[in-house]
DNA sequence: GCAGAATATTGAACACCGTTCAATAAGCAG
DNA sequence: CTGCTTATTGAACGGTGTTCAATATTCTGC
């Protein structure tokens, strides 16, 4: 039942967004009651962080296959950013629940979902690998952490539907060629 | 009265969070009644969303004494940058409400709130104005919104507690050190 | 000072929420 | 069929946002 809740929660998230997600509808959408949902589930923050892995885990299948597909440094960095965007222009509210929702105060993130994070770090490190020796590991990280703040922050900007000026595309394109032309 | 609740309702913030704000814990604490809040704001958004107008509107006083102490646009990016950073590393909770709270579907942003974000891209528009030539208007926005988007996904990243490679410090000089390379 | 109008404040009511847990139902081994 | 184990229930608790008729208070004109 547990793979049903987390489908069911899915569904509200996609449909509702995750601000109108509870518990009690998450059962009720699948014929079962509330209290069936905290023996498989320590919580809402758990059924959250569960459903969150399973979006990021999407989110890196989609991109990996989008770099692979490139050879070139810059066309991999290329097609990983709008590999992102395109994955979260259609799963807005799934990539909303991972950016706003808040975990009670104590709430401890899985290793599972820090592995995730991880993997996508790794197609970023992996595409600009070239560009660091041996030496440089840490700079190299800063690096991407940059850029994925960078492609968050860009998409937090631009689906907040105020007119700040420029279209998603146009910032992706100047940050990765921001990005290039300072390092390579 | 709609002083001292906005006044409440930012105690609780900084205390306790956003998530943890309540219409009745903010009225209880100055001494009044849930009924009465909603004579004077026209729901929780409303109240979160002029608490946020001052956030922004304190943020926007930091950062601009912070630009005005120095001459040239490097200096005036980075106290830029750093101001924004001093500002949210000493107001966390209240950064926080502005990214992360959520407000009901339909409600409209009012037009003070986006005079606030206005009056902060103004900030970075005039810092960094002599690298724009009069047709390249559009070009500027763009850029200052990925700042922008930049400067707040790589908070996002820096609190989120996962070690994710470099320091905010290092984040933000490598951003501001990438854009100058890439512009002058 | 006082009547009346305008304003401010109340608190109960409604339908929800997350969370807990004793009680019940269902499935299964011997 | 009995007992044991697992799955499921639903009531209870203290909270939430929101509405609104009823009450208090303050102000105005006389």
């Amino acid at each position: 039942m547990t793979r049903l809740a987390l489908e069911s929660a899915r569904t509200i998230v996609v449909e509702e967004g995750v601000a109108a997600l509870s518990g009690r509808k998450v059962t009720k959408r699948i014929g079962y009651t509330i209290g069936t949902l905290y023996q498989l589930f320590d919580g809402m923050d758990d059924l959250v962080e569960r459903m969150n892995i399973g979006t990021l885990s999407s989110l890196f299948d989609h991109c990996k296959v989008a770099v692979e597909q490139e050879d070139d440094v810059a066309a991999q960095l290329n097609a990983l950013a709008l590999g992102f965007v395109e994955f979260v222009r259609t799963h807005p509210q799934e990539w909303d629940a991972i950016m706003s929702y808040r975990y009670k105060d104590g709430y401890v993130i899985s290793e599972a979902y820090n592995y995730e994070i991880q993997k996508l770090f790794g197609l970023m490190e992996g595409a600009t690998a070239q560009f660091y020796g041996a030496g440089q590991a840490e700079e190299h990280a800063t690096d991407m952490a940059l850029l994925w703040a960078s492609l968050t922050g860009i998409w937090a900007v631009a689906s907040s539907e105020r007119e700040l000026g420029g279209t998603l595309e146009h910032m992706i394109d100047r940050l990765v060629r921001m990005y290039l032309k300072a390092r390579a």
